[in-house]
Order: structure tokens, then C-alpha cells, then sequence
DNA sequence: AACATAGTTAACCAAATGGTTTAATGAATC
DNA sequence: GATTCATTAAACCATTTGGTTAACTATGTT
């Protein structure tokens, strides 16, 4: 049975959204633009380590990457974080009892239904 | 510096969010109440598993367990979840410079004012 | 008492994560 | 052309994660 197809993608953005330093490096991009050596200067790590923080947020499409000469001008993308929260949005409300306009937003259906009484 | 790893609830709830299995457990509880063996039934994968799975959860305090007997009850708690979408609503809107109609959903004051351009 | 049921804990494993240090790549500068 | 600068890649390490099976705890049931 296919359990698992839901799209990875929102799989990809909650972890990298799970880690305080790469939130701490979204926020910075509140900001706007700025190089890998501008991110990783505060953070008290390695730049190999910021630069694979930012390659999770890459991947998770948070992220965009200008590259110029030598250096990686990093803006953030907010398109995925969307989805997030409407993952997010659709449960918080169904659980807090006021289903209806939020349903609006959810284009996927809801989990598949049990139906599988193997034993008893 | 500011830097400061303050929250780690938000990592544990975007850590318990980042897996399709625990995001498709809470998608069932939004049926209601369920014990672990209900929940793990249509799960293909073992007791055991969801078990751990649910302690993510509710390490995350993305639940509630409520043990009578020798069952455990589980059900939703979306507290965990509106820190949450605070946190990326805040972020997208700020990133996406306008506002939309999941906006007005997370009724919460912008907690930072800058919204300047850039700055190299 | 004996057994079945519901669930967790323990021990283990493979793979992923988050960090390091040491190259390596490629662009700017001398 | 050699050197520095911005960044990534590689190799390594410790810890965490997501799964397994086997054992355990505790509650019902007969």
C-alpha cells in the first residue's frame, strides 16, 4: 500500500526548519541579500558548516543563490515555507474545532482511510 | 552572538514535522482519540516504530497520551503548532512583503519592524 | 494460575546530521 | 604567474534517527 508519496518536500523544509542556526540564518535574510562569509561571520562555526546549512536550505528551496565572481550572494525564498504552513494551518484548525474556511486551502485530500481489517 | 540557541521547542516541533509518518499520524488524530495500536494498525512498520514515533510527537508536545489501563490514548495538541506557524508566517510575510488571507488566519503582531531593502 | 493484550524498553544496525580540518576550485589582485 | 580571497568538496568523527527483533511490564481475561 503506498503510504509514503507524500511529497518530500515538505519533509525537507520542516527539518530545515528544525535546526536554530539555519532559522537564525533565514532571519538574518529578513535583511536581504548577503554572501556566505556575511552569514557565517557571527555564527561561531566553521564555514564549511554554514555552507552546509545552507546547501539544506537550498535543497529545501528556501533559499536562492546568485553566484558573482567568486562570491554567493544567498536571498531567501519564501514559496516553500506555503506549504508549511498550510500543513500546519489546515491541522491547527481542524484540532481547534473551526474546520471550514481552512479546508479551502487544502488541496489534498485527507489521509487515506484505514480499511484494513487483517486480523482480530 | 545573538545567535543564542533560545527555543529548542521549535526544533523539536519542526523536527517531529519533518517525517511523513509522524505528519500521517497526526492526520489521523484529527479523526479524534485514538490508541497506539489503532494508530499503528495501517501503518506497515512496527509497534515499536510508531511508538518512538510518538514520543517525537510528544516530545514535541504535538500530543497528549491519556493511559487507562493498559491503553494509551492519543490525541492532537495543536499548542506547539501555532509558536510555529508564527514563527514562518512571520518570516514569509516579511519575505513576501505582503500580506494574504492565511496571513489574517495567525493573528499575531509582526515581532520585528525592520522590512528594509538592503544593505551591501 | 495461566494466558492473551497493549504498549514500552533494550539492544542493535544502517543511514543521516552537524560539526571539524584539510584540500581543491575558481575569481580577483599583485 | 603567483597569491590571496570566497566558497565548496572531501574525509573524518560523534551523535541522532528510523527502523528492526526480542524482552519486559502491566493489565485484562479465562
Amino acid at each position: 500500500m503506498r503510504r509514503a508519496p507524500q511529497p518530500l518536500l515538505l519533509d525537507l523544509v520542516f527539518a530545515a526548519l528544525s535546526d536554530a542556526t539555519r532559522r537564525g540564518l533565514l532571519s538574518r535574510l529578513i535583511e536581504g541579500e548577503a554572501t556566505v562569509g556575511t552569514l557565517a561571520e557571527p555564527l561561531q562555526m566553521s564555514l564549511p558548516a554554514v555552507s552546509k546549512h545552507l546547501r539544506v536550505l537550498e535543497d529545501a528551496g528556501l533559499l536562492k543563490r546568485r553566484i558573482e565572481g567568486r562570491t554567493h550572494y544567498i536571498t531567501a525564498n519564501p514559496k516553500p515555507l506555503r506549504e508549511a504552513v498550510n500543513w500546519i494551518e489546515r491541522h491547527r484548525q481542524m484540532w481547534e474545532g473551526s474546520f471550514d474556511r481552512l479546508a479551502a486551502l487544502v488541496e489534498q485530500p485527507p489521509p487515506e482511510p484505514p480499511a484494513n481489517p487483517k486480523k482480530s
